[in-house]
DNA sequence: TGAACATATGAATAAATGTTCATATATGGA
DNA sequence: TCCATATATGAACATTTATTCATATGTTCA
Protein backbone atom coordinates (compact mmCIF):
# COMPACT_ATOMS: atom_id res chain seq x y z
CA UNK A 1 0.00 0.00 0.00
CA UNK A 2 2.65 2.15 1.27
CA UNK A 3 4.40 1.82 -2.69
CA UNK A 4 1.57 2.92 -4.00
CA UNK A 5 0.27 5.39 -2.00
CA UNK A 6 0.74 8.61 -3.86
CA UNK A 7 -0.51 7.11 -7.16
CA UNK A 8 -3.75 6.75 -5.19
CA UNK A 9 -3.76 10.58 -3.91
CA UNK A 10 -3.20 11.56 -7.19
CA UNK A 11 -5.82 9.04 -8.71
CA UNK A 12 -8.28 10.31 -5.82
CA UNK A 13 -7.37 13.87 -7.17
CA UNK A 14 -8.16 13.07 -10.77
CA UNK A 15 -11.82 12.01 -9.96
CA UNK A 16 -12.34 14.69 -7.62
CA UNK A 17 -12.09 17.10 -10.81
CA UNK A 18 -14.64 14.41 -13.16
CA UNK A 19 -16.93 14.67 -9.34
CA UNK A 20 -18.19 18.14 -10.07
CA UNK A 21 -21.91 18.77 -12.24
CA UNK A 22 -20.42 21.77 -13.91
CA UNK A 23 -17.07 20.62 -14.74
CA UNK A 24 -18.68 16.63 -15.82
CA UNK A 25 -21.22 19.35 -18.29
CA UNK A 26 -17.90 21.13 -19.75
CA UNK A 27 -16.19 18.00 -20.44
CA UNK A 28 -19.35 16.42 -22.21
CA UNK A 29 -19.63 19.51 -24.76
CA UNK A 30 -16.32 19.39 -25.00
CA UNK A 31 -16.43 15.52 -26.27
CA UNK A 32 -17.91 16.90 -29.36
CA UNK A 33 -14.93 19.37 -30.09
CA UNK A 34 -13.05 22.18 -29.14
CA UNK A 35 -15.59 25.15 -28.01
CA UNK A 36 -14.75 28.80 -26.69
CA UNK A 37 -16.18 29.86 -23.71
CA UNK A 38 -19.34 31.63 -24.19
CA UNK A 39 -20.10 28.59 -26.22
CA UNK A 40 -19.92 26.62 -23.51
CA UNK A 41 -21.36 29.39 -20.98
CA UNK A 42 -24.45 28.45 -23.13
CA UNK A 43 -24.43 25.31 -23.60
CA UNK A 44 -24.46 25.13 -19.50
CA UNK A 45 -26.79 28.29 -18.97
CA UNK A 46 -24.47 29.30 -16.49
CA UNK A 47 -22.25 32.06 -15.60
CA UNK A 48 -19.27 33.11 -17.28
CA UNK A 49 -17.08 33.43 -13.62
CA UNK A 50 -18.21 30.06 -13.12
CA UNK A 51 -17.56 28.28 -16.16
CA UNK A 52 -14.31 30.37 -16.33
CA UNK A 53 -13.72 29.02 -12.56
CA UNK A 54 -14.26 24.92 -13.06
CA UNK A 55 -12.09 25.56 -16.54
CA UNK A 56 -9.38 26.78 -14.82
CA UNK A 57 -9.71 23.62 -12.41
CA UNK A 58 -9.89 21.17 -15.46
CA UNK A 59 -6.56 22.94 -16.98
CA UNK A 60 -4.57 22.90 -13.90
CA UNK A 61 -5.56 19.04 -13.69
CA UNK A 62 -4.38 18.85 -17.19
CA UNK A 63 -7.92 17.67 -18.56
CA UNK A 64 -8.56 20.54 -21.22
CA UNK A 65 -6.08 22.89 -22.96
CA UNK A 66 -7.17 26.06 -24.46
CA UNK A 67 -5.87 27.59 -27.11
CA UNK A 68 -6.24 31.72 -27.99
CA UNK A 69 -7.75 32.56 -31.15
CA UNK A 70 -8.44 36.63 -31.34
CA UNK A 71 -10.47 37.38 -28.64
CA UNK A 72 -11.72 33.97 -27.97
CA UNK A 73 -10.07 31.61 -26.29
CA UNK A 74 -11.12 27.60 -27.72
CA UNK A 75 -11.16 24.66 -25.20
CA UNK A 76 -11.07 21.02 -25.96
CA UNK A 77 -9.95 17.69 -24.73
CA UNK A 78 -6.25 17.67 -23.43
CA UNK A 79 -6.30 14.05 -24.31
CA UNK A 80 -8.11 10.64 -25.08
CA UNK A 81 -7.84 9.34 -21.61
CA UNK A 82 -10.26 12.11 -20.72
CA UNK A 83 -13.06 10.74 -22.81
CA UNK A 84 -12.40 7.32 -21.92
CA UNK A 85 -12.66 7.83 -18.53
CA UNK A 86 -15.73 9.85 -19.05
CA UNK A 87 -17.24 7.22 -21.22
CA UNK A 88 -16.05 4.19 -18.41
CA UNK A 89 -18.18 5.95 -15.90
CA UNK A 90 -20.94 6.74 -18.42
CA UNK A 91 -21.42 3.22 -19.03
CA UNK A 92 -22.00 2.13 -15.03
CA UNK A 93 -24.32 4.79 -14.76
CA UNK A 94 -26.13 3.55 -18.21
CA UNK A 95 -26.25 -0.12 -17.58
CA UNK A 96 -26.82 -0.29 -14.04
CA UNK B 1 -28.00 18.87 -23.19
CA UNK B 2 -31.08 18.63 -21.29
CA UNK B 3 -31.85 14.95 -22.78
CA UNK B 4 -28.62 13.60 -20.97
CA UNK B 5 -28.72 16.13 -18.17
CA UNK B 6 -30.07 13.31 -15.53
CA UNK B 7 -27.25 10.77 -16.72
CA UNK B 8 -24.37 13.70 -16.30
CA UNK B 9 -25.49 14.61 -13.47
CA UNK B 10 -25.32 11.03 -12.06
CA UNK B 11 -22.11 10.70 -13.42
CA UNK B 12 -20.34 13.71 -11.20
CA UNK B 13 -21.93 11.77 -8.18
CA UNK B 14 -20.27 8.51 -9.22
CA UNK B 15 -16.76 10.35 -9.69
CA UNK B 16 -17.21 12.04 -6.74
CA UNK B 17 -17.73 8.90 -4.52
CA UNK B 18 -14.23 7.63 -6.44
CA UNK B 19 -12.54 11.38 -5.76
CA UNK B 20 -11.50 10.89 -2.28
CA UNK B 21 -8.38 9.16 -0.60
CA UNK B 22 -9.92 7.19 1.66
CA UNK B 23 -12.44 5.54 -0.59
CA UNK B 24 -9.76 5.18 -3.27
CA UNK B 25 -7.68 3.11 -0.79
CA UNK B 26 -10.51 1.07 -0.14
CA UNK B 27 -11.44 0.03 -3.42
CA UNK B 28 -7.47 -0.41 -4.42
CA UNK B 29 -7.51 -2.52 -1.53
CA UNK B 30 -10.52 -4.48 -2.37
CA UNK B 31 -9.16 -5.41 -5.69
CA UNK B 32 -7.18 -8.26 -4.48
CA UNK B 33 -10.58 -9.57 -3.37
CA UNK B 34 -12.95 -9.49 -0.28
CA UNK B 35 -12.12 -7.97 2.58
CA UNK B 36 -13.35 -7.26 6.09
CA UNK B 37 -13.35 -4.10 8.11
CA UNK B 38 -10.95 -4.70 10.21
CA UNK B 39 -8.59 -5.89 7.81
CA UNK B 40 -9.61 -2.64 5.32
CA UNK B 41 -8.94 -0.56 8.79
CA UNK B 42 -5.17 -2.48 8.94
CA UNK B 43 -4.36 -1.61 5.28
CA UNK B 44 -5.33 1.95 5.33
CA UNK B 45 -4.12 2.56 8.96
CA UNK B 46 -6.83 4.69 9.68
CA UNK B 47 -10.16 4.35 12.32
CA UNK B 48 -12.18 1.67 12.25
CA UNK B 49 -15.13 4.64 12.49
CA UNK B 50 -13.88 6.42 9.31
CA UNK B 51 -13.73 3.37 7.71
CA UNK B 52 -16.86 2.24 8.05
CA UNK B 53 -18.50 6.12 7.46
CA UNK B 54 -16.94 5.66 4.00
CA UNK B 55 -17.44 2.05 3.26
CA UNK B 56 -21.65 2.88 3.74
CA UNK B 57 -21.12 5.77 1.35
CA UNK B 58 -19.79 3.41 -1.15
CA UNK B 59 -22.23 1.15 -0.19
CA UNK B 60 -24.75 3.44 -1.25
CA UNK B 61 -23.35 4.45 -4.83
CA UNK B 62 -23.42 0.55 -4.63
CA UNK B 63 -19.30 0.27 -5.65
CA UNK B 64 -18.98 -2.47 -2.94
CA UNK B 65 -21.26 -4.47 -1.47
CA UNK B 66 -21.12 -6.37 1.90
CA UNK B 67 -22.07 -10.12 3.46
CA UNK B 68 -21.63 -10.74 7.00
CA UNK B 69 -19.91 -14.24 8.31
CA UNK B 70 -20.04 -14.37 11.68
CA UNK B 71 -19.12 -11.13 13.87
CA UNK B 72 -17.29 -9.97 10.76
CA UNK B 73 -18.32 -8.15 7.68
CA UNK B 74 -16.95 -8.88 4.04
CA UNK B 75 -17.07 -6.27 1.38
CA UNK B 76 -16.21 -6.53 -2.25
CA UNK B 77 -16.25 -4.60 -5.43
CA UNK B 78 -19.69 -4.56 -6.60
CA UNK B 79 -19.19 -5.32 -10.14
CA UNK B 80 -16.65 -4.86 -12.65
CA UNK B 81 -17.07 -1.71 -13.59
CA UNK B 82 -15.58 -0.39 -10.56
CA UNK B 83 -12.47 -1.98 -11.22
CA UNK B 84 -12.51 -0.66 -14.57
CA UNK B 85 -13.27 2.60 -13.72
CA UNK B 86 -10.22 3.02 -11.72
CA UNK B 87 -7.94 1.45 -13.67
CA UNK B 88 -8.57 3.86 -16.15
CA UNK B 89 -8.00 6.41 -14.08
CA UNK B 90 -5.12 4.88 -13.05
CA UNK B 91 -3.79 4.79 -16.34
CA UNK B 92 -3.96 8.56 -16.82
CA UNK B 93 -2.15 8.83 -13.56
CA UNK B 94 0.76 6.68 -14.98
CA UNK B 95 1.38 8.21 -18.30
CA UNK B 96 0.98 11.00 -18.19
C1' DT C 1 -27.53 -14.13 30.19
C1' DG C 2 -23.31 -11.58 30.14
C1' DA C 3 -18.88 -10.42 28.31
C1' DA C 4 -16.01 -9.57 24.39
C1' DC C 5 -15.49 -8.54 19.75
C1' DA C 6 -16.83 -6.43 15.15
C1' DT C 7 -19.15 -3.02 12.88
C1' DA C 8 -22.40 0.92 12.35
C1' DT C 9 -24.15 5.40 13.38
C1' DG C 10 -25.27 10.22 15.15
C1' DA C 11 -23.57 14.70 16.44
C1' DA C 12 -20.05 18.04 16.26
C1' DT C 13 -16.28 20.30 14.14
C1' DA C 14 -12.94 21.77 10.85
C1' DA C 15 -11.64 22.01 6.20
C1' DA C 16 -12.61 22.09 1.33
C1' DT C 17 -15.35 23.66 -2.43
C1' DG C 18 -18.56 26.10 -5.90
C1' DT C 19 -20.90 30.22 -6.99
C1' DT C 20 -21.53 35.15 -7.08
C1' DC C 21 -20.06 39.79 -7.40
C1' DA C 22 -16.88 43.05 -8.63
C1' DT C 23 -13.02 43.95 -11.16
C1' DA C 24 -8.84 43.03 -13.87
C1' DT C 25 -6.54 41.65 -18.19
C1' DA C 26 -6.25 40.97 -23.09
C1' DT C 27 -7.60 41.51 -27.91
C1' DG C 28 -9.53 43.77 -32.06
C1' DG C 29 -11.68 47.51 -34.37
C1' DA C 30 -12.98 52.47 -35.07
C1' DT D 1 -6.07 55.89 -28.26
C1' DC D 2 -10.72 54.64 -26.76
C1' DC D 3 -14.30 51.39 -26.61
C1' DA D 4 -16.51 46.96 -26.79
C1' DT D 5 -16.00 42.18 -26.33
C1' DA D 6 -14.04 37.90 -24.31
C1' DT D 7 -12.06 35.78 -20.60
C1' DA D 8 -9.74 35.46 -16.01
C1' DT D 9 -9.32 36.27 -11.18
C1' DG D 10 -9.75 37.56 -6.12
C1' DA D 11 -12.62 37.85 -2.07
C1' DA D 12 -16.66 36.57 0.37
C1' DC D 13 -20.19 33.44 1.49
C1' DA D 14 -22.84 29.31 1.84
C1' DT D 15 -22.74 24.47 1.45
C1' DT D 16 -20.76 20.08 1.48
C1' DT D 17 -17.85 16.77 3.39
C1' DA D 18 -14.43 13.81 6.11
C1' DT D 19 -12.94 12.79 10.52
C1' DT D 20 -13.36 12.20 15.48
C1' DC D 21 -15.64 10.94 19.62
C1' DA D 22 -19.05 8.62 21.95
C1' DT D 23 -22.28 5.20 21.76
C1' DA D 24 -25.39 1.80 19.68
C1' DT D 25 -26.24 -2.59 17.32
C1' DG D 26 -25.32 -7.24 16.26
C1' DT D 27 -22.85 -11.73 16.85
C1' DT D 28 -20.34 -15.47 19.24
C1' DC D 29 -19.08 -18.01 23.07
C1' DA D 30 -18.85 -19.33 27.86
Amino acid sequence: MEKIENELLDLAELFKVFGDSTRIKIIYSLIDGEKNVSTLVDDLNMSQSAVSHQLRILKTAKLVRGRRDGKAIYYSLDDDHVKAIFEKGLEHIVHG
